[in-house]
RNA sequence: GCCGAAGUGGCGGAAUUGGUAGACGCGCUGGACUUAGGAUCCAGUGGAGCAAUCCGUGGGGGUUCGAGUCCCCCCUUUGGCACCA
């Protein structure tokens, strides 16, 4: 996303990262394409416009030249002639076409729902987007408002999306991530009967993951937008009930979700407990949430804390049917029992003794007999609203017709494009801004000619950037998305390392939207990133980078005072690259006296082929270290070997020869490509360095042949002594009891010897 | 509350499977060169001790010939989710 403020250090971080890796796959011999592109479609785009009062159109060419600048300075490998930028009609043509496929397949619908509204960004937020009942993007406390929108259905998707996390090659931490979010919980699905305040029969379906405690459902919940509230309620409890409802509803999610104390009413109805076949009274409480399960539970004070602190407040009976090894049926319940490896059932009937998760089965089992019980797989993901009532955007390709319904912008109409209109500003209509202009939404139906209306809202940032990866090698193709054969060759992507922070947004929407294109036989892979790793985030003095600590760094001046490959170096070595690290101004100039050193080498080896012995064994080690700690992202020990070979091979002064020094060119090029370049061609290199090849390494050099064994007596060190590398255990005895020190601290025979070759041996005396 | 990551010198951090703790870099100390040094080069740099040696990876236990690494308990920091039934 290209902000105004420029290219943050973090951005380049990321970008390094990935073009370390890129550069290095090159040098092994793979054809790589590394693309870079801008995603600016969006409101954190659209509100940095309003701010400064220039209008998207004109601000987001502006700041896309300034990233593109900056960006070029910082030496990556990008292939420039396949950029794109979201915000352009010839990409977002396709995010349409993208919408009408879903649209085709039934996995985009329109319905009212209760949705996060942003009052300040006076616009809708998907789930992902709301961060602990916060907007994502300004801060401002999200509140709940009813509208018609356009959702996908990723939740049909949930069980793939869950279970080929355990076959994809990536980062643990933002596997873990996806799968909390996509929540997976088994259970089941019960109903309760009761009937209406009319008569009528009707029941009352409950989520449960503790099937097992129902014998302990002393009443019910219902969210206090449960459809069954109006007819549950007794006339003489309707005030009551009505006013509750009013008064959660007023409630934004902040208050909502943080309040601890419970509240809640009675409806005056009753339902049937199907396994005791007793009466508990239903009530109505804003502890449970219509969005999740059924929008209704069975309460079990006995065994669920929230349940525990309603029925105490609400004086209903608390009843004990777990319990642990040292308690009975009869144990007073102070607190309630939620721990259920150890549990054992009590109190219900036939099933007195069942353990915990045995039960759990027989009673789903035994009511299922009854008709009122069934096994379920619940999922939290919820389907992705994808309307915002924001100008930003592409526009949702439907028309609405008053004869033909909703119909979808023929393919050959598209890109539907987004008009240039000066009063962009979103208002508290729960409208798009295009809703105001006539000239976009006044329309002929596709379908029949009559008069139509344009859908205004336009769709989600995220869906832009859910199939960029798909658009890069394919760039200028203004008749498809994306080319079959040069899809064929390039996709998927090999290699993707991002930040966590997209965990359940980006690389979620991505792997959905895929799938979505591979059953619709359009793509044949549905796993759009065979490798993710997450990198780590850069942080100052301990403390996050942000505006308002005014700890930002910007590379430019970084880059000016350094050199971009000091700055790259720097970059990558200052941490573990998957954990990131910490930034010290100060630290840059290691970085750039390990570069100064290397060039300084160049301009002083001796032309002649001669070389040490030791030296050349310490260059093979290097060779093996780099080649192996790259791939594994290791970046800060690949720098850290490179190091320390230069030191030995500028030890005391020492001139280095030439065979010695060449090889590090191409090591360091993935680092600092500018200079690898340069002595590439003053070493009388021809064309790239990267068109070389990867220095390979001489298995037998790469060794020592004689080591420093270590010797422990009783397991402290007391000597190292110089042997032969394949020295037997034997041998290395004898030596290291002629140690005078190990000789000292060994009186009489050794009890126990562990030699461990090559490395180190222990005498027990 | 739940899920995850992490605690190592003055600082950033090394230490593939349990096997020399502190690689590499910053900083610091001393020296060389120099009119000068915030340049460069050389040497040193965990703590205590004259030394032999002892102590050292958040704390406490344990397993082992041997633990930064494995097991149990606790503390701290940090990221995410959060009335998810």
């Amino acid at each position: 996303y290209p902000s105004a403020e420029g290219l943050h250090v973090g951005n380049l971080f990321a970008f390094t990262g990935n073009d370390i890796y890129g550069r290095f796959q090159r040098l092994k011999g793979h054809n790589v394409f590394e693309p870079l592109g801008y995603d600016a479609f969006g409101i954190h785009s659209e509100n940095y416009a309003l701010k400064v009062g220039v209008h998207p159109m004109d601000l987001i060419p502006r700041n896309i030249d300034n990233f593109r600048r900056q960006l070029e300075r910082a030496g990556l490998m990008v292939d420039w002639r396949y950029t794109l930028s979201t915000t352009e009609p010839n990409y977002y043509k396709w995010t349409q076409w993208l919408f009408l496929k879903l649209f085709e397949q039934g996995l985009a619908y329109k319905k009212q729902a209760a949705v996060n509204w942003c009052p300040k960004d006076k616009t809708v937020l998907a789930n992902e987007q709301v961060v602990g009942g916060h907007c994502e993007r300004c801060g401002t406390p999200v509140e709940q408002r009813l509208l018609e929108q356009w959702f996908f259905r990723i939740s049909n998707y949930a069980p793939r999306l869950l279970d080929n996390l355990d076959h994809i090659d990536w980062s643990e931490t933002t596997k873990t991530a996806q799968r909390n979010w996509i929540g997976r919980s088994e259970g089941a699905q019960i109903a309760f009967a009761t009937h209406t305040v009319e008569g009528t029969e009707t029941e009352i379906p409950v989520f449960t993951t503790r099937a097992d405690t129902i014998y302990g459902a002393t009443y019910m919940v219902l969210a206090p937008e449960h459809p069954l509230v109006k007819s549950l309620t007794k006339p003489e409890q309707q005030k009551k009930v009505e006013a509750y409802r009013e008064k959660t509803k007023k409630q934004d999610i902040i208050t909502r979700k943080t309040s601890t104390e419970k509240t809640g009413v009675f409806t005056g109805s009753y339902a049937i407990n199907p396994a005791t076949g007793k009466e508990i009274p239903v009530w109505v409480s804003d502890y449970v949430l219509m969005e999740y399960g059924t929008g209704a539970i069975m309460g079990v004070p006995g065994h669920d804390e929230r349940d525990f602190e309603f029925a105490t407040k609400f004086k209903l009976p608390i009843v004990r049917v777990v319990c642990g090894e040292r308690e009975d049926a009869n144990t007073p319940l102070h607190e309630p029992f939620v721990a259920c490896e150890s549990g054992t059932l009590v109190n219900s009937d036939a099933f007195d003794g069942y353990r915990v998760e045995p039960a759990k089965k027989a009673i789903v089992d035994f009511l299922a007999k009854g008709g009122s019980a069934k096994p379920i797989v619940h999922y939290r993901l919820h389907d992705w609203c994808i309307s915002r009532q924001r100008y930003w955007g592409p526009p949702i390709p439907i028309i609405y017709c008053e004869s033909c319904g909703t119909v979808p912008v023929p393919e050959k109409d598209l890109p539907v494009v987004l008009p240039f209109i000066e009063d962009f500003r979103p208002d508290d209509s729960g409208v798009s801004p295009l809703a105001r202009h006539e000239e976009f939404y006044l329309v002929e139906c596709p379908k029949c000619g009559k008069p139509g209306r344009r859908e205004t809202d336009v769709s989600d940032n995220f869906l832009d950037n859910s199939w960029y990866f798909l658009r890069y090698p394919s760039v200028g193709r203004d008749d498809v998305p994306f080319d079959k054969a040069v899809t064929k060759k390039w996709l998927p992507v090999t290699s993707y390392i991002g930040g966590n922070e997209h965990a359940v947004l980006h690389l979620l929407y991505s792997r959905f939207i895929t799938m979505v294109l591979h059953d619709a036989k359009i793509l044949d892979f549905e796993e759009p990133f065979a490798k993710f790793r997450a990198h780590g985030h850069i942080i100052r003095e301990g403390a996050k980078m942000s505006k308002t600590q005014g700890n930002i760094v910007n590379p430019d001046q970084y880059i000016e005072e350094w050199g971009a490959d000091a700055f790259r170096t720097y970059l990558m070595f200052l941490g573990p690259y998957e954990q990131g690290g910490d930034f010290r101004d100060r630290s840059i100039s290691g970085t750039r006296r390990f570069l100064d050193r290397l060039f300084a080498s160049v301009q002083s080896m001796s032309a002649d082929g001669g070389s040490d012995h030791t030296v050349m064994q310490k260059l093979h080690q290097t060779i093996r270290k780099v080649s192996e700690d790259i791939p594994r992202l290791s970046y800060n020990t690949a720098i850290a070997a490179m190091m320390e070979y230069i030191n030995v091979l500028r030890k005391g002064e020492r001139t280095p020869h030439r065979d010695e020094v060449l090889p590090l060119i191409p090591l360091v090029a993935p680092f600092a490509p500018h200079i690898a370049e340069e002595l590439w061609e003053q070493t009388g290199g021809t064309g790239s360095v990267f068109d070389s090849a990867w220095p390979s390494f001489d298995p037998a050099l790469a060794v020592e042949d004689t080591i420093e064994l270590v010797v422990q007596v009783n397991g402290k060190v007391r000597s190292r002594i110089t042997v032969p590398r394949d020295i037997a255990e034997d041998a290395a005895v004898v030596t290291a009891l002629a140690d005078p020190t190990v000789a000292r601290f060994v009186a009489g025979a050794p009890k126990k010897i562990i030699f461990v070759p090559e490395r180190l041996l222990n005498i027990v005396a």
